[in-house]
DNA sequence: TCTGTAGTATTACATGTGTAGTAGAGAGCC
DNA sequence: GGCTCTCTACTACACATGTAATACTACAGA
């Protein structure tokens, strides 16, 4: 159900009804103006067809379309990190954090929050549970 | 440079070349028999293709092409994790590895194991450098 | 020498993406 | 009441991908 795969454009899009819960195609191609110069058609077009796929919903309002996001940031993330694991790391979360330790990703900054952080995981083991 | 979005089966092809360096078309239809029963001339088609864009190399041999894969599996994963991040956690690896921890993506094996490469890693620090 | 056969090259087509022009429709202004 | 403006809908087109059929070609045998 969650094959949700997206392009570097749609997931611009949804940062920003992310970001904004709500916005019309004018707005969201505000928003992106600074990263992408793009048409207000070329963002129209995008949307209608996110709203196809359910990406994104739509509501009327007067003659115009306010947008918002239909999936939940941290789904969208799980599925695209899931695959890239499967694809690169055959699905070990721990190769992948390896390579970023390895490859020079993350600096001694990095390393120490990230140190911190595992600290505190198993605590918070009321998160969300995986499947 | 290193502008390496590569799609699924681009990589399942790559990854058979990764692994046994080098191969015929026959040879990488075959590996990939399992996880996708493909005619040979569509993987024909894709290794051209790939060749066309550098991706991999091939030699001819006798009437027929040996691939082997021009770019490094260390690269292609640099460059896919790296425009992971970049589109889903704006560019921090921590914040990715805290999605691994927090969306329960790694179970307490896992998490132990990954602590017990935090601890290691600053000492390999003359493994591969970044870039 | 003719003919399979194994391989590559060419062509094809559907789908998704990025990008945007143009057409149509309602609303507000003179 | 017609003109303009603002939106959306429709249409378009190039390129990448996935998938493969078909065409062509050079050997290896008979």
């Amino acid at each position: 159900m969650s094959r949700k795969q997206l392009s570097d454009l749609q997931l611009a899009i949804l940062r920003v009804l992310w970001a904004r819960d709500e916005a019309t195609v004018a707005e969201v191609t505000d928003a992106l103006r600074a990263e992408r110069d793009l048409a207000l058609t070329t963002v129209a077009t995008m949307l209608s067809r996110l709203e196809k796929r359910g990406v994104v919903e739509r509501r009327t309002e007067g003659r115009q379309f306010v947008y918002r996001a239909a999936v939940e940031e941290t789904d969208v993330r799980r599925s695209m990190v899931s695959a890239l694991m499967d694809r690169l790391f055959e699905g070990d979360p721990a190769a992948l954090v390896n390579h970023l330790i390895d490859e020079g990703e993350m600096d001694k900054r990095q390393l120490d929050k990230l140190k911190r952080m595992l600290a505190a995981a198993p605590k918070k083991k009321g998160g969300r549970r995986a499947r």
